[in-house]
DNA sequence: ACTATTTCCTGGATGC
DNA sequence: TGCATCCAGGAAATAG
């Protein structure tokens, strides 16, 4: 499931591969929930565009894209959902299943977004209009990331997948923030000491560094523009590790659902 | 104004 | 082996 590391890798790849390529015609399937804007509308937009960059904000990806002149035409707002994957493809090379979007270059390859479960999301708004929701988790500033779980008395680990606050942070990097900054997913917000807060300001830092160093976390059935996995799913401390002993204490990992979202934690490093 | 729950989707895993 | 059921989860919609 791409969250902001593996949404990184991604975007990254893809402005390696496509960046300054020109798309000439666009076809688009017939399942329109995955689109944000009118068919008609994406295609418009996109024929006879320069793709000038594409880049991560929160967990969408952004192509900025620009009249052959370099004027800003528009931008190209793409969500991935769960399983959702942009490849960018031979011309020749068999359509998997479930594509619902394939725009061809003019250097003769393909980009096609592929996604099975459909939770994916297409759209396109004026250049420079698209804003996360929430303040960016990288870098983000220490005071403001206190101030963003003052009064609240929902579970950090959902305020942590509230993308309203912090955009980018998925169930992964929430459950392994959490154990690193020693702290209980059901903690109400709110009840987090100002030193907690710290502990957890640097341990998403930490974890969303070393995820994106890694390329992500291939589970499910995440891969990189390239089609290459990424390889942080085998430094996960507790994400989907219920039952196996604890990497410092030994003590099994629990697993507990919070607000529908199965959550992973140490009982005797995280209190 | 918040918070919690339900819904959308398919494929892989599990159970009988 | 085969079929039904469950489960994964991001975010919008709905309910409280």
């Amino acid at each position: 499931m791409p969250e902001l590391p593996e949404v990184e890798t991604i975007a990254r790849g893809l402005h390696k591969r496509v960046g300054g390529d020109v798309i000439e015609s666009v076809w688009i399937g017939d399942k329109s929930n995955l689109l944000k804007s009118p068919a008609a509308d994406i295609a418009r937009t996109l024929e006879g565009a320069r793709v000038v960059a594409f880049r991560r904000v929160g967990k969408h990806m952004v192509a900025d894209l620009a009249e052959r002149d370099g004027t800003p035409r528009a931008q190209w707002v793409i969500h991935l959902g769960m399983t959702g994957r942009m490849l960018v493809c031979d011309g020749q090379s068999e359509q998997a299943r479930h594509t619902h979007l394939i725009a061809t270059l003019e250097s003769g390859r393909e980009l096609r977004f592929v996604d099975p479960r459909r939770f994916g999301k297409l759209q396109v708004l004026p250049s420079e209009a698209f804003q996360a929701a929430g303040s960016e988790p990288i870098g983000a500033d220490r005071e403001k990331f206190i101030a963003l779980f003052k009064g609240r008395k929902t579970p950090i680990k959902s305020a942590l997948l509230n993308q309203k606050l912090l955009s980018g942070i998925g169930n992964i990097y929430a459950d392994e923030s959490l154990f690193r900054a020693g702290v209980r997913p059901r903690r109400r917000a709110a009840s987090l000491a100002r030193a907690e807060l710290l502990k957890l300001h640097a341990a998403i830092q930490e974890v969303l560094a070393e995820a994106i160093e890694a390329g992500g976390s291939s589970v499910s059935d995440y891969v990189d523009a390239t089609g290459d996995a990424g390889y942080f799913q085998l430094q996960h401390r507790v994400y989907q590790r219920e039952g196996e002993p604890c990497l410092v204490c030994g003590t099994a990992i629990k697993r507990v659902v919070i607000a529908g979202r199965s959550s992973h934690y140490c009982p005797m490093c995280q209190r």
